[in-house]
DNA sequence: AATGAATGAGTTTTCATTCAT
DNA sequence: AATGAATGAAAACTCATTCAT
């Protein structure tokens, strides 16, 4: 018998299901290939190249993912799918009181590093077919907020949507060239100070 | 036959200067014709459809352009000096204690609007050439937040560099989808929360 | 262990000695989707295609036929060896008179229920190879031909290759949109008409 | 002034309106290689050959006509519009007693020769956007048929589709290896015969 | 024998750029 | 200066065929 058999063992991957173990193995390197030449070049980096980053032939890499917006999709929905695994072990595990304020830094923080994805997000085209992925994001981040706000560390007439906006705005904003990490901080210090209520601001 | 020379009470247009009558009106069509094109389709749309739009030949848009990255960056240029004579003209005339909160609202509008430059920074490639046209629109903001500053309507520790990131940010934001006005709005709240001094800020 | 040995009363189709029952019966299947598919989409459609509709796999259908263009060549023979049985059974079979007219009706029906090989005829690069299936067939034809002309139905002075030639030509002109059954039936009666002796005619 | 202004005098060959001089001898080299071509090799041929064989580059062949289908359906209206001026002609100056006969075998010399349209017309996926230019092509012969009717040459109760329907049969017929022009005249004989009414009919 | 993933040459199509008119 | 046709490199995508499992 020459079943394909995929060790059922293996982490939830949408999209990998089903795959003898190589084809598998070789969906991951397209993704990371993809991630790495789309951060580094921008969207409108070829197909050709991620194929020969990820050490495959260019026929592979249009047999997993048969569209380039498909590809970045892909690389979309598995980055919010690590984020959104992020958002849940922080609100399970993480500081109530300030859990909001620690997701947000590490997002800038890997946005500024990574590069990638939130350099996609601004693309046209892309974002509807991902809206579906973010739901899960937004519901952790959802629920960071509430914690953080029954703790008192943030004021209760913000919204998720607020929130949202504020992280994608300073993400976008730290991909650009002149943001180092001092930057990073001191934007960030302005908008944690707004989100505090009255009386838990920094002083002067 | 009509003087080729340019009347010289014409506003400075840079990279405009020297040109007969006509051809300067063809620099400014393809320049509008352009700064739609983009802000439509993103900036890897045709510089065929700029021709179109223009209603002009193709070859007559690389005449003016000799590239599709000049073209670009004139765009960034030209929108940078209307931003940069507006900061100007509110740091003249504007509220002095409000003058940032201000300039930084209608940034926002601005760029969800348009969604031209902002969206064009996001780009690789092109942000180095522009630094030198950035400078002035800096110095504008800086300006604008002295006087905020001298008038008590943002604290003391907060620099320019923080507040270019955060117009920055919060623009590139405003070019997605879901941002309607309400959302900048409460998105700039926030912002502008964070910014004011510890006693001047808005109730829970 | 079950035989490998075919049982020995099977039908002598070419191509399909010596192999398992399995394979045997895999053969049928991928012919059969092959015929369907090109008939379908024209012989550009995609062998993957085939296979799917076969329900094989890609790698079954090059083992059986090395070549896309074996497939086809294969397809042509077991189309030519269907109407060789259909005409050697006429011949044995039908009435004298008329035989002739009644098989070319029969096949300007199928060509165009079937639509498959007569199109294919058409194609470049696979008509040489084919030649040797298709003596069989004219041989058929010759014969009733003969048959038909001993009877009085057809005029003596038409030979085999103008009765071949006519039926190829209506086959594949009954490919066609536009051809109904009725359409069929009158251009059949001119050359039907065309083939009778001059006192054996329909009357105006 | 630069005005393009093709000289008014030249013929009207739909599609090649509005050109400059040198883009329509462009046009008409890209249409006549593509016959070749296509002829030669099939409606698969790339359009890469094409390009080579008019001695272009493939970014024009693509300026000319944006898909490889609007070539294919270029050459087709083409065609059509040359076989249409010829049985308009004829229909003004041939013999109107044999004017059909002599259409349907000038055309199937034709097809024999050129092997081109008739080829393609058997094609999938074209036909139907061409129905525009075959409706005076059936205008003409509809008007040859009737006139060789009222002379007596062709029988009362034949219409104009099956005449259409024969001529394509035995032109698509007459593209295949075995068709010498001897068997041509042979199969269009019969052909012939099954037109005319009883009387008129050659003898055995 | 069957499977289906990988290969990579080949095809269609786009577009920035040049250049004759 | 303006025009717009031609260029051709590059990108997206397809598909017959091979080969490890």
């Amino acid at each position: 018998m020459t079943s394909p058999k995929p060790s059922p063992g293996e982490p939830d991957v949408p999209g990998a299901k089903g795959l003898r173990a190589d084809a598998r193995r070789n969906r991951a390197r397209i993704l990371a290939a993809a991630a790495a030449v789309f951060a580094e070049k921008g969207p409108s980096a070829s197909t050709d190249e991620v194929a020969v980053r990820a050490g495959l032939a260019i026929g592979t890499v249009f047999k997993h993912f048969p569209t380039k917006q498909a590809l970045l999709q892909a690389i979309m929905k598995d980055l919010l799918a690590d984020l959104t695994r992020e958002v849940e072990a922080l609100a399970a595990d993480g500081d109530p009181a300030t859990s909001t304020f620690g997701f947000m830094t590490r997002m800038v923080e890997q946005a500024a590093e990574k590069k990638t994805v939130v350099g996609l997000l601004a693309e046209a085209g892309i974002d509807l077919q991902v809206a579906d992925s973010l739901h899960p994001l937004r519901d952790g981040i959802a629920e960071l907020l509430a914690r953080s706000q029954r703790a008192g560390a943030v004021r209760e007439d913000v919204g998720v949507d607020e929130v949202v906006a504020l992280l994608t705005g300073v993400c976008q904003g730290a991909l650009h060239a002149g943001w180092d990490r001092d930057l990073q901080r001191r934007t960030l210090a302005v908008v944690f100070d707004g989100l505090r209520p009255p009386g838990a601001r920094r002083p002067t």
